[in-house]
DNA sequence: ACCTGAACACCGTTCAAGT
DNA sequence: ACCTGAACACCGTTCAAGT
C-alpha cells in the first residue's frame, strides 16, 4: 500500500508510443481509440485529455515515423531511401503518412533532407524536385505496402503468380534517379553498388 | 395504380451511380452505407444483395472514375494529365484510387495508356517508367488533392499564405517530364504549347 | 430478384463527475 | 493532472423473412 498505486496513469508521450505499437500489430484500419485505450487499461474518453482528436493522434504517429529521417550529407538516392525505409518501418506507414502530410507545407524533414541532397549533387529547380521526389515516395510506397499486406493475407486478384513485386525496388530507383535530373557531372562521382 | 409502383427497386448500377454522386457530395470519410442506402430509400442490408462489401462498392467506383482514361495516340505529358484530371474529377477520386489500386496488378487502363504513350515516345524501360509515373500521380494527386480540400474548409497549419498550391502543377510536369527521360531525338517531334 | 427488420459487434466524441 | 461512467450519434455486416 504505497501512496500512490493506481496503475493507469499517462502521458502524451505513453499513449503515443502504445499506439504506435499496436499500429504494427493491427494496422491502421483496425487502430482504433478504443483498442488504445483498451491496451492502456483505460476508457475510451482518456485519450481524449492526452489528444484533442483521433485525427491529433495520427499526426503525432506519422511525425514519429518520419523523425528518423537525418539529413546527413548523403546522396539522393541514399537520401530516398532512407525516407522509404521509414515508412516501410511500421505497418501501414505510408499510407498513414500520407494521409497526413497534406497539412505540412514543405516543413517536412523528408522534404528538407532531399532537398539537401539535391543541391549537393548540383541539381537544377532543386525545390520542386524535392516534393517531387516526395510525392513519388509516398505514392509508391502507399502501393507497395499494401501490396504486400495483401499478398501475405492470401488472396491474389490479378495475373502472375510469384515474383510481382520484384520489380519494384527498380521502379523506386529508377524513379528517383530519373526524378533527380542531368547530375552536372562536377559533383558527387557515381559508385557503382552491386 | 400501376401494376407495379413499388418506388425502391435497384441494380449495381444504380446503386454504383448513386454512390459516386454522394462522393462528390460529401467525400469518402463520410461515404457509409447507410447514407447511400438512405439516399436509394432503401435499407442499408439491402446493398449486400448487390455488392458482397463496401470494399467491393468501392473498388467499383475506383473503376468509373478510371474507366475515362483513353488511350489515343497522345504523348506522355498528356496521358498523364488526363490520368490526374480523371482522378481530380471526383471528391477525393484520387484517394480512393490510391486506397484500391494495389490489387489491381498492371491492369489498369492508366498503366497501359502511359506504356503506349512511352513506347510511341521512343522511351527505354517502358513497362518500368509506366509503374513509376503511375505511383508519382497517384501519389501527387492525393496529396494535392487533400490539400485543395483543407484548403477550402478553413484550417491551414504550414507557413505561407496564398499561392501554396501555386507551384504544383509545374512540378506535376516537371515530374512526369523527368520519369520520361531522355527522348530518343527521332520520336514526335517537341511542339510548343502555350 | 430484390428488399425489410432486427440484431451484433463495433466506432469517435462529449461531458459531468470523481480523485 | 488525469481518469471514470454514461451517453449520443453513428458504423459494416449478417440473416431470417417477406414480396
Amino acid at each position: 500500500m504505497s501512496p500512490e498505486h493506481n496503475p493507469a496513469r499517462h502521458d502524451r508521450e505513453s499513449v503515443a508510443r502504445t499506439a504506435l505499437a499496436l499500429l504494427d500489430e493491427v494496422g491502421l484500419a483496425d487502430l482504433s481509440m478504443r483498442r488504445i485505450a483498451g491496451r492502456l487499461d483505460v476508457q475510451p474518453s482518456a485519450l481524449y485529455w492526452h489528444f484533442s482528436s483521433k485525427q491529433e493522434l495520427l499526426a503525432d504517429l506519422a511525425d514519429r515515423i518520419t523523425a528518423i529521417i537525418h539529413g546527413t550529407g548523403a546522396g539522393v538516392l541514399t537520401t530516398a531511401r532512407s525516407i522509404r525505409d521509414a515508412l516501410f518501418a511500421h505497418r501501414d506507414g505510408a499510407e498513414l503518412v500520407l494521409s497526413t502530410y497534406a497539412l505540412r507545407l514543405g516543413a517536412s524533414p523528408a522534404q528538407s533532407a532531399l532537398a539537401r541532397a539535391l543541391e549537393n549533387e548540383g541539381a537544377t529547380d532543386v525545390e520542386q524536385r524535392a516534393v517531387a521526389i516526395l510525392h513519388f515516395i509516398l505514392g509508391h510506397a502507399t502501393l507497395v505496402q499494401q501490396r504486400m499486406h495483401a499478398d501475405s493475407h492470401g488472396a491474389l486478384l490479378g495475373g502472375d503468380e510469384n515474383d510481382v513485386t520484384a520489380g519494384l525496388d527498380r521502379v523506386f530507383d529508377l524513379g528517383v534517379t530519373a526524378l533527380t535530373g542531368a547530375i552536372s557531372a562536377a559533383a558527387t562521382p557515381p559508385r557503382d553498388r552491386a
